[in-house]
DNA sequence: CCTTTCGACAACTAGTTGGTTGTCAGATCA
DNA sequence: TGATCTGACAACCAACTAGTTGTCGAAAGG
């Protein structure tokens, strides 16, 4: 009956979604460097159309990693990180790396002390 | 002409594309937990198929987070977490999340000291 | 005023994903 | 031996993704 798949807003899984494409990583980069960008300023350093670069927007915007700059004087509208955004996923991940490394320690430490 | 997208071996996109998935991270979870499991005891805790779990499984072991147990007396393959796996992904968050506060301290600051 | 630029949609395409069913050979076990 | 379980494929399907082209109205700029 093919069920229904509902991801029902799987926050981490929007956020490392958003980081596993290397468009979109890149743009954080850019990001991170300038402060604030436009869709027209990364379109002019990404090999791809005005309208590609619009939807790698939205999609780190979905997944709140950017929001809209507030001010916006001219026509361009401007985007920044988002505060704290990257915490969950920062947060799982040194969970994770502490599990694993505990898993591997007690690996270690059962081949240590054999039979 | 519709750009090749030829994707060539993006490791850190390999790696946050696995994480993304609910399902991989609960697998990844029993392995932390367990230290060790198979196709049948993931499906056990799992409403999905065998195969279904299997190519997750592969998609993990793909992106270098899992890789088949040594040993592996019975019929049933073991599967266990891979040494130093998540170490690109972890560095990556904690590269970008230190630019992005400092990204935001500039920021501040440049409000703090205003025309 | 006319041209360009920008944002917002919409429609389309090829390829990928997450899942299914089905099949089959080999290993295990009663 | 015969039933069952396992792994490995393959085919299929619906939904999603990353990109495209095209259109349109509003804002800026000459």
């Amino acid at each position: 009956m093919l069920r229904a798949r509902l991801r029902v807003s799987d926050q981490l899984g929007l956020v490392f979604g958003a980081l596993a494409d290397p468009t979109r990583r890149q743009m954080l980069g850019t990001l991170m460097r300038q402060g604030s960008t436009s869709v027209p300023a990364l379109t002019a350093e990404l090999p791809i159309t005005r309208q590609a670069v619009a939807k790698h927007l939205s999609a780190l915007a979905g997944a709140g990693l950017v929001e809209r700059a507030p001010g916006g004087s001219g026509r361009e509208i401007h985007y920044q990180l988002r505060p704290g955004a990257l915490e969950p996923a920062a947060s799982w991940i040194r969970e994770a790396d502490q599990a694993w490394a505990g898993r591997l320690d007690r690996l270690k430490s059962s081949l240590e002390s054999p039979r």
